[in-house]
DNA sequence: GATGCCGGGCG
DNA sequence: CGCCCGGCATC
């Protein structure tokens, strides 16, 4: 327990790519969390999530010990195991750590810090560094200072959990206020910015901004591409969260920064070992922010973005302060776009309607984009304003039956007519298929294709006794081809074989010697092309 | 067996 | 897709 002491998640598997890591932690975080966060009373953390949080406290010497703590469990401080250990840190270890400039490593264990080695490069901080070398420490203690009131020596946030707060907003107990630093500090963990606030009493606005943009910046750069929304949609909360009581308050910052250790750890769970994206929307679930203001509907990839939309559009804020009191929360939702789920609804409906009518249906609702929007996942949980999907969405859809065209025109062009109208013979495309209504129709759009075909499917064949060779040669492909598709028939070539024909072939008349003069579908013993029946 | 063609393989 | 050929049905 010498000098060293370096808070970890086990779970995590620590080596995590840091950024991505965080980014990811903290977006689940606030979306999953928010709704337990009612559950838990007061000195609870804001935001927490279930499950054991695992600590590998590293040492000196390499071993590592490992504290669980159940987030749930922790008590008035909320750190409890944790807390115990930052204190320490601070204590015995916290000056090697400043040594090293990373004496962020004991803020918010979050992984984005951790450095490669169990802490023990310090070039983990790197970014930490970067923008404020020498202002962690000062910041942390800022942090700890302006917390001491409302927190225990002992509950001092855990050095990992450490997340300045800029000053102009005290933890007056003002809800909107509170959830401001829920967003703030979701938004921090996620990235290096956690120091910023802090930082900002002592450096200028501009600088801050400055920061904000390198950091942003580098972040992107670091990290996968996921990361530019998925760090900033932690911060969004689609609900706004019910204001915590005064009291709860009180331990708000510390709470919520156990929370977002334990969230980075439940977090961590799901991206360890560098999975970019969290399993279940591991295909590509896209989250966008829809503004929620009315007759509003921007929808932005990113929270920050908007927020900021918010903050200057409709609350007329000044767009250069950073901070916001988080009201713009309440102003926007997340909604999360499952990309993939999309194209593969689309690309199925493909398939299938060629037996089905089913897929068709879907298409022409009505109301332009509300049906597409229903495509959308609506992921958060919240029940928000049943908000249309951004435009992007639906655009994406069209897009995809753009792709496949082939397919799609036959939706497309069965208009809610047939159906609605319940028309049943095919508008048009084909002579009716025998389908019955126009669900079905819809597919006939292929119709070319089917146009003679409709009786027995056999029968290419018989009706070919008067054969042109020729010209089957080339049509005859397709339709069969057509028929495999669409009829299992039974093959007709089997029994029927046609018929030779009367006419004498290349072979008859010219004879074996004159090959090189027969047609070549004669040479290549195919059906005569020159002396068609 | 000669013919006519289909189905398939190959490059 | 062009070229061939195996193989089958028909004559």
């Amino acid at each position: 327990m010498d000098s060293r002491y370096i808070l970890e998640k086990s779970p995590v598997g620590a080596r995590v790519g840091g950024a991505d890591f965080n980014c990811r932690a903290g977006r689940s975080v606030l979306r999953d969390t928010r709704v337990p966060t009612v559950e838990k009373n007061g000195p609870t953390p804001a935001y927490t999530t279930n499950g054991p949080v695992l600590y590998k406290f590293v040492m000196d010497g390499g071993s590592a010990a490992e504290v669980k703590g159940e987030q749930t469990s922790s008590k008035g401080n909320g750190l409890s195991p944790a807390g115990r250990i930052s204190h320490d840190m601070e204590k015995t270890g916290l000056g090697d750590q400043k040594d090293t400039g990373s004496t962020g490593i004991l803020k918010r264990a979050s992984p984005t810090h951790c450095p490669g080695i169990n802490g023990q490069l310090p070039g983990g901080f790197m970014h930490l560094d970067i923008r404020n070398p020498g202002k962690q420490a000062e910041l942390a203690n800022n942090f700890r200072a302006a917390q001491g009131r409302n927190v225990p020596t002992e509950g001092q946030p855990l050095p990992s959990s450490h997340i300045p707060v800029p000053r102009n907003r005290k933890p007056s107990g003002h809800a909107d206020k509170e959830v401001m630093a829920a967003t703030v500090l979701t938004s921090l963990s996620t990235s290096p910015l956690v120091l910023y606030p802090s930082s900002e009493t002592t450096v200028p606005e501009p600088a801050n901004r400055a920061w904000k943009e390198v950091l942003s910046a580098s972040y992107s750069s670091s990290t996968s591409g996921n990361w530019s929304w998925d760090a900033s949609d932690q911060s969004v909360p689609s609900t706004p969260s019910p204001p915590l009581s005064n009291d709860t308050n009180k331990n708000f910052l510390l709470s919520s920064q156990g929370d977002y250790v334990s969230e980075d750890v439940t977090e961590s769970t799901h991206f360890m070992f560098e999975d970019p994206i969290p399993r279940k929307r591991k295909n590509s679930m896209k989250v966008m922010f829809k503004c929620l203001w009315k007759n509003c509907e921007k929808v932005l990839s990113t929270s920050s973005g908007i927020q900021r939309h918010i903050r200057i559009v409709h609350l007329g804020r000044n767009s250069d302060s950073d901070y916001s009191d988080g009201e713009e929360d309440f102003y926007y939702s997340e909604i999360e776009v499952n990309v993939d789920s999309l194209t593969e609804g689309l690309s199925s409906l493909t398939p299938t309607s060629p037996t089905t009518a089913g897929p068709p249906p879907v298409f022409p609702p009505p109301l332009t984009d509300v049906p597409h929007s229903e495509h959308i996942n609506m992921n958060s949980s919240q029940s928000h304003a049943p908000t249309l999907l951004s435009q992007s969405a639906p655009s994406t859809l069209c897009h995809i039956r753009t792709d496949h065209a082939y397919q799609a025109t036959a939706p497309v062009s069965i208009p809610v007519g047939p159906e609605l109208a319940g028309l049943g013979s095919g508008n048009g495309t084909g002579p009716g298929i025998g389908t019955g209504n126009g669900i079905s129709v819809s597919w006939q759009s292929p119709p070319v294709i089917f146009k003679g075909v409709p009786g027995p499917v056999t029968h290419v064949r018989t009706v070919s006794i008067g054969e042109k060779r020729q010209p089957a040669a080339g049509t005859h492909a397709t339709v069969n081809k057509n028929h495999a598709l669409i009829m299992p028939a039974p093959k007709s070539t089997p029994g029927t074989r046609k018929p030779r024909g009367e006419a004498k072939k290349c072979r008859k008349v010219y004879g074996m010697e004159k090959r090189d003069m027969w047609c070549t579908a004669c040479r290549w013993k195919k059906a005569c092309q020159r002396f068609t029946d």
